[in-house]
DNA sequence: TATGAATGAGTCTTCATTCAT
DNA sequence: CATGAATGAAGACTCATTCAT
């Protein structure tokens, strides 16, 4: 094993450790000392890696959007059919996702967070707001694909649409995370089949 | 003025202090020191009105909640119309209620965060509950009459729709509070349009 | 006592504590901890009374320059007799002053070392300059004082002069300090006699 | 090169890059860290050469004690004319020395605060005590010179005027190195010739 | 021999909370 | 009741030193 990639390992290793007690107690309620621990390094080690406890912070947040989003988009990338049929697909899939990593969902609360406070605000708003852009982009594309193909009414506006619905799965991520028996997937499905009737083009 | 009251207007004078703390700078940033200073009072007198810091978070999460939806409810019950102009009322209620409290978004961010790691978490996610409970309620409510009025398919789960667009308004005015170029307003007018098109019993 | 007095009492006790250990074990080996214990007080207490450890620094250095200074002063208005007994008085009383307070020489060298790489590097120069200035116009004008009478030859340069005495003045007190055996006092007076003799008048 | 070369040549280099660092930032604000980069090293390599920090310091000392002090005793053991001559050759020599180099006398400051609260004090000591004392014997030596052939008076005291023209350089490269604007050279001529004067044998 | 990753003791500083006035 | 001085626990961060490679 190179040396490079023993390095790359153990800095793995603390964003791992770190995004677990984040997740579990939060940014301000975890201690390097105890992410140390976690990660089964000593507190001077952190620092090898991070410069600081915002940086670290920070790192999580990078990971996991690499991480998380970075397959999303695998999934994405292979739509085919209607248009209609698209739009269902990713709310399927955004909310699976979501679902399969469950365990970070706190976290995610805990980088909102940071964009409200930290001295981190606007690098955090940065990346969020280029990954919403991307969503919304791939959503009201395909709004449009629907419109030139005839399926959906030309009146609709692409953008207004496409920035309630990622914002709808957002919140329906959010409820189920929130409420242990909030069924999602069934309440995206019967959702986005009113939707997709409502853009429906007539005849 | 009676003795009750004065030490009831002091409590309210010192919620009011953290609340704007709170919201200005994170519950973590922000020290009880600051709050004292910015209620006018001094620092031991917090704890005559409040037992902790936290307590005292809670106490701006209880007073938020309620002079807010008080508000807000106070503005519903006056619906009249249709069902899908009552519908289309609520989300404008709700939208422009937030925008008029813009700056105790941050701090309802705070409370979400407070739901994952907090030590209260558990009397944090009761209220939450509780308010979402109820905005769904009277949602599911409308959607049901709309659908005994024959103004509605008899097909579509009133409870999911509900849920949804609870979840709808909150992201919407979540991208409106993130993202100032954001229309709110009319992203929710069209959002409204379609689904309310989509729910429409055919004839 | 009054609250006023009490209070810089206590900013008093901190400040003598500081100035011993800062004298026994140096700036860089004292921690503000030792300072707490040794003043009585806790670890937190320094910090309602100084705002960092470099402020403390500064305090005891502009408490000392002050009191020393301040009784050094008052001993020299009264001085009287010929030009050449005013000199000799000086030279006894700067020796004495600084065998007085021998326990804080230590001390004065920490404040000159911070003088080469403190943070706080240029507040210290400028005491130090303005506490040698003051000193060398003190001198000098007693030499122009014993030229003007005749009793100098008027071809020395009376700030030369005085800048040269009052750095020896400091570098016997050095010695003394260094060197237990060394006779401060005896050397100055000896030296003194001769650069006395040297500045006569001729006849 | 042989093997011994060679190491006491990365030796010498992690000498001067330590004594570079500490001039520039004193000791306690001088990681070792540092003082490897500077010299081209690795952290580990330093401690190859010496056993700690403080040794380190100590190591720096004592080559800038030899290397200094040697070339002064060389240019100073060719003095040649009368005692009064020679005692103006050392004053000057001295000064120029100092300013030659200029860059080491903040080190030498932190040298003289080390002999007040370091673990080295008495190392420290030692060394300044024989360096002062090899200094003030050589101008004794010049005063009885004088003395003896009649150039200056019989009933001055050698060493104590010895330990205060010693001083008196060292107060002058001290102002000089404090104030830019202060002419050292100058001042130290026009008071030797008062000191010279007040020495001389009447007639 | 040279290196630099790993370490943890030690530091300054903050701040919620208490309590004497 | 109101206050704010006093406190010490807790936390982020630094750095001299070690040691496996």
């Amino acid at each position: 094993m190179s040396y490079r990639t023993a390095r790359s390992e153990k800095h793995e290793k603390i964003i791992r450790a770190a995004a677990r007690m984040f997740a579990q107690k939060g940014f301000f309620n975890t201690s390097i000392a105890e992410i140390a621990a976690e990660a089964g390094v000593g507190k001077g080690t952190i620092y090898e890696y991070v410069s600081s406890k915002d940086d670290l912070f920070f790192s999580v947040f990078e990971w996991i959007s690499e991480n998380s989003w970075a397959q999303a988009r695998i999934g994405l990338s292979a739509l085919s059919g209607t248009a209609s049929e698209k739009i269902r697909t990713i709310g399927r899939s955004v909310i699976e996702q979501w679902n399969s990593m469950e365990e970070y969902y706190a976290l995610m609360m805990e980088f909102w967070c940071a964009t409200t406070s930290s001295q981190l605000r606007d690098r955090f708003k940065d990346v969020f707001d280029h990954m919403y852009k991307e969503f919304r982009a791939l959503v009201s594309g395909l709004i449009i694909e629907g419109i030139e193909r005839g399926e959906f009414r030309s009146d609709i506006d692409p953008e207004a649409m496409a920035a309630a619905l990622v914002g709808t799965f957002d919140a329906l991520v959010l409820q189920d995370w929130f409420n242990e028996s909030f069924d999602a997937v069934n309440t995206a499905e019967q959702f986005l089949s009113v939707v997709i009737q409502g853009m429906k083009a007539p005849g």
